[in-house]
RNA sequence: GGUCCCGUAGCUCAGCCGGAUAGAGCAGCGGUUUCCUAAACCGAAGGUCACAGGUUCGAGUCCUGUCGGGACCGCCA
C-alpha cells in the first residue's frame, strides 16, 4: 500500500536514487540532500511531480545538473510507482506517476478517513500557544477577533501534525488595568446597593457589564466594604471582578468555538510561593547571574515630544545583545517591576514547564513590542527553544465597502459577540483565516453572509454538501452498496477512474498531507483555507461536466460498479473538506438548503 | 527621527522557507440549466510582481537603498 503523503515518498525515493549513485561511485558520499524537494509543477504538462534534486546537488558533486539529472532519472524510471521522467529546463527531473499510485493514494484517503493526513512531524514536541490574551477588564472586543481565531487554528493545525499542544491564555491580572476594574466595579457594587452613582467618571469602566459584577458583591458582601478604605476593598473587588469578567470572555471564546486548555495568572507571578521568591524575583535574579543586568540611564525617547521625561538611573536588561534597539528596564523607578518584566518570567516559566516551541499570538499594536520580547526569550531559553511571534494585523470592519465605526456610543458593533451573532462562526472564522496573518484584513459585513461565490466559505461548505448529496442519493438507488467506507474503498474499481478531471482531483486530495505539513511547519493555517478553496473548486468543476457528459456524473443508474468507484473519489474530497474544514473551526454541512 | 508589516491584473488577494511561460476570485465581456443542489461551471481578456542596485546557474521570493500605504514608539498597558 502506497503511503499516505505521497510526496514524501517520492521524495524518499529520489534520496535514495542520489544515495544509489554514490554507493556506485558516481557521486561523492555524503552528499547534503537537505534542499532537495519533490513539489508539484506550476505547469501540469510537466507531469505530476518535479524534484530539484540534480540542481541542488550538481554543485556540490562536482558534475553538470542535467547530467547529474539523466543519472538519477534513469534510477527513477525503475521504480514502481514512476511511468515516466524527463528531464527539463536547467536540471528538473519531471515525474509522472502511474495512475495506480493516485489509486492509492485515493483509497488511503478514504481508509484512513478522519485521520488522514494527520501526520508526525511534530513528534510528540510540546508546543505552547498563547492566544487571545485580552486585559480581564470586559468583554472580547472584534479586535481580538483575528488573534483568537488565528491562534486556534493553529493550534488545531499543530495537533493535526502530531505536535503536542497546549492552548494558554495569558491573564494580565496584575496590572494598572485591573486596579480601574476594581474602582468600577465598586462603583457598580454601590449602585447595586441602592446608591445613585451619577455618571461613570472619565478614566473607569462604564460598560453594563460591570453591573452584575456589582450584584453580585453586593449579594456577597452585603453593604460590609461600601465604607472600608480603598486598601480593604480593592483586592476582594478586583478578584471578584476579574473572574466574574474571565468567565465573560470565555463565553464569547466559546461563541468563536475556542477552548484553551490552559490559564495563566500574571499575579502569580509575583506572589512569593511560601517563603520562596517570586518568579519575577527568581527571573531577575537569573538575569543578573548572567549578567545581563547593569544599573543606568536610557536616552530619551525619540520622535514623541515627552514634556514630563527626565533621565533617570534604572535596572536595565542588556537587551541590545540580541538585537533589540535599546536596553530595557527591569524595574521601574518606584522599584516595581515594568510591564516586560513579568513577561520576560512567563516565557521562562513556559521554558521550565518543557515547552521546546512557544508561540505567542500578538495584535498588530504589539509590532514594537516583537523586538525585545525576541531579545527577552533569548536569554531565558538560552538557545534551547524557539519563540515564534505571530502578528495579526489590523482587521477594517466595513459594512457594503464603507467602513464601520467601532463607536459604542453610536450603538454600533463592538464585541466579538455582536459579529458572531450578526455573521456566524463559520463566517468570521473562515475569513479571518482566508488572509496571511501579517497583511491588513477587510472583513464585509454584508458580503460575508451573501450566499454566493464572492464568499468563500459557502463556496468551501457547498462543496461538502454537494458531496454528501451524492451520497443520499446514491444509497436510494443502490441501497445495497458498503456502508463502511474502507470497504467501499477496497472493493471498488478504481482504476475505472481515468477521466483527466478525475485523476486531478485524485492528485488534489494526495497533496492533503503534505499542505498539513508546510501549514504546520510555517505556522500558516490560511494555507488550509486556499487549499481546501482549490479542491472544492475542482470537484464542482467535474460535478458541472455531469450536466453536459452524463458519463461522468457520479452515480450511473445501470452501472454499480462505476458509481461504487466515483463514490470513492466523492468520499475522499468530502473526507478531505471536513477535515480541513474542521482544522479551522468551520462546520461541514452536510446539506444547505 | 526610529522599529515592524504591506506594495503582484481595474478591485480583493494567493504564490508552498530561490526554480520552468507569475495564479485565483470579484467587476466587465461571451457562453452553459428537459441533467446527481446553476449557491455551480466553461471561455476570452487583463501584468514593467512599487522603483533602483546587489547576491547566483536562476529572484515576485534573499540583501541594501529609495518611494508610497498602514501599525506603532514610554519606567503606560
Amino acid at each position: 500500500m502506497a503511503t499516505e503523503n505521497i510526496f514524501a515518498e517520492i521524495l524518499g525515493r529520489v534520496r535514495r536514487a542520489a544515495e544509489a549513485l554514490a554507493a556506485a561511485g558516481a557521486l561523492p558520499a555524503g552528499l547534503d540532500q537537505s534542499r532537495v524537494t519533490v513539489e508539484p509543477p506550476r505547469d501540469p504538462s510537466h507531469g505530476d511531480m518535479a524534484t530539484n534534486a540534480a540542481m541542488v546537488l550538481a554543485k556540490d558533486a562536482g558534475k553538470k545538473p542535467r547530467e547529474l539529472a539523466e543519472a538519477i532519472a534513469e534510477t527513477l524510471r525503475a521504480d514502481d510507482l514512476v511511468s515516466s521522467v524527463e528531464v527539463a529546463g536547467p536540471g528538473f527531473i519531471n515525474l509522472t506517476l502511474k495512475p495506480a499510485a493516485w489509486l492509492d493514494a485515493l483509497r488511503t484517503a478514504v481508509r484512513t478517513a478522519t485521520r488522514y493526513g494527520a501526520g508526525d512531524v511534530g513528534h510528540d514536541t510540546p508546543v505552547n500557544i498563547e492566544y487571545v490574551s485580552a486585559n480581564p477588564t470586559g468583554p472580547l472586543h472584534v479586535g481580538h477577533c483575528r488573534g483568537a481565531v488565528f491562534g486556534d487554528a493553529l493550534a488545531n493545525l499543530l495537533a493535526f501534525a502530531g505536535f503536542k499542544v497546549t492552548r494558554e491564555y495569558y491573564i494580565n491580572d496584575a496590572g494598572a488595568q485591573v486596579d480601574v476594574l476594581a474602582r468600577s466595579a465598586y462603583l457598580r457594587y454601590r449602585e447595586a446597593l441602592g446608591e445613585d452613582i451619577g455618571e461613570i467618571p472619565e478614566g473607569l469602566y462604564p460598560g453594563d457589564y460591570l453591573k452584575p459584577v456589582g450584584a453580585a458583591l453586593a449579594a456577597q458582601h452585603g453593604s460590609a466594604l461600601r465604607d472600608q478604605p480603598e486598601a480593604n476593598w480593592l483586592p476582594i473587588i478586583r478578584a471578584t471582578a476579574i473572574d466574574m469578567m474571565m468567565a465573560l470572555i470565555r463565553e464569547d471564546l466559546a461563541a468563536l468555538g475556542i477552548v484553551h486548555e490552559s490559564f495563566f495568572s500574571e499575579r502569580s507571578l509575583h506572589e512569593a510561593r511560601n517563603g520562596a521568591p517570586s518568579k519575577i524575583a527568581e527571573t531577575i535574579a537569573f538575569l543578573e547571574r548572567k549578567g545581563l543586568l547593569y544599573r543606568g540611564t536610557l536616552p530619551p525617547p525619540k520622535g514623541k515630544v515627552m514634556e514630563d521625561w527626565e533621565p533617570r538611573e534604572l535596572l536595565l536588561f542588556r537587551a541590545t545583545e540580541f538585537g533589540d534597539d535599546v536596553d530595557r528596564p527591569i524595574l521601574k523607578s518606584d522599584g516595581s517591576p515594568a510591564y516586560i518584566t513579568p513577561d520576560i518570567a512567563y516565557h521562562r516559566d513556559k521554558f521550565e514547564r518543557g515547552f521546546k516551541i512557544m508561540i505567542d499570538v500578538l495584535g498588530a499594536d504589539h509590532a514594537g513590542y516583537l523586538k525585545r520580547l525576541n531579545a527577552a526569550f533569548e536569554a531565558v531559553s538560552e538557545g534551547a527553544a524557539t519563540l515564534d511571534v505571530k502578528v495579526c494585523q489590523l482587521v477594517r470592519f466595513l459594512r457594503e465597502g464603507q467602513p464601520t465605526r467601532m463607536s459604542k456610543r453610536a450603538g454600533e458593533i463592538v464585541t466579538v459577540r455582536q459579529v458572531v451573532d450578526e455573521v456566524g462562526r463559520d463566517a468570521v472564522r473562515f475569513m479571518m483565516l482566508y488572509r496571511k496573518n501579517d497583511a491588513v484584513l477587510d472583513f464585509d459585513l454584508a458580503k460575508v453572509i451573501e450566499q454566493s461565490r464572492d464568499n468563500p466559505v459557502f463556496y468551501v461548505q457547498y462543496g461538502h454538501a454537494r458531496g454528501q448529496s451524492v451520497f443520499r442519493n446514491a444509497r436510494e438507488i443502490f441501497p445495497d452498496l458498503p456502508q463502511n467506507n474502507a470497504e467501499l474503498a477496497d472493493n471498488a474499481e478504481l482504476h475505472r477512474l481515468s477521466d483527466p478531471n478525475e485523476l486531478a482531483l485524485m492528485r488534489r486530495i494526495a497533496m492533503y498531507p503534505r499542505v498539513i505539513e508546510a501549514a504546520a511547519q510555517a505556522h500558516e493555517p490560511h494555507r488550509i483555507a486556499f487549499y481546501l478553496y482549490d479542491l472544492a473548486s475542482e470537484f464542482h468543476a467535474l460535478w458541472t461536466l455531469g450536466n453536459a457528459a452524463p458519463h461522468l456524473r457520479f452515480i450511473i443508474q445501470d452501472d454499480r460498479q462505476m458509481t461504487a468507484a466515483r463514490l470513492v473519489l466523492v468520499k475522499g474530497v468530502v473526507t478531505v473538506l471536513a477535515s480541513g474544514l474542521a482544522l479551522l473551526g468551520v462546520q461541514a454541512p452536510d446539506e444547505m438548503r
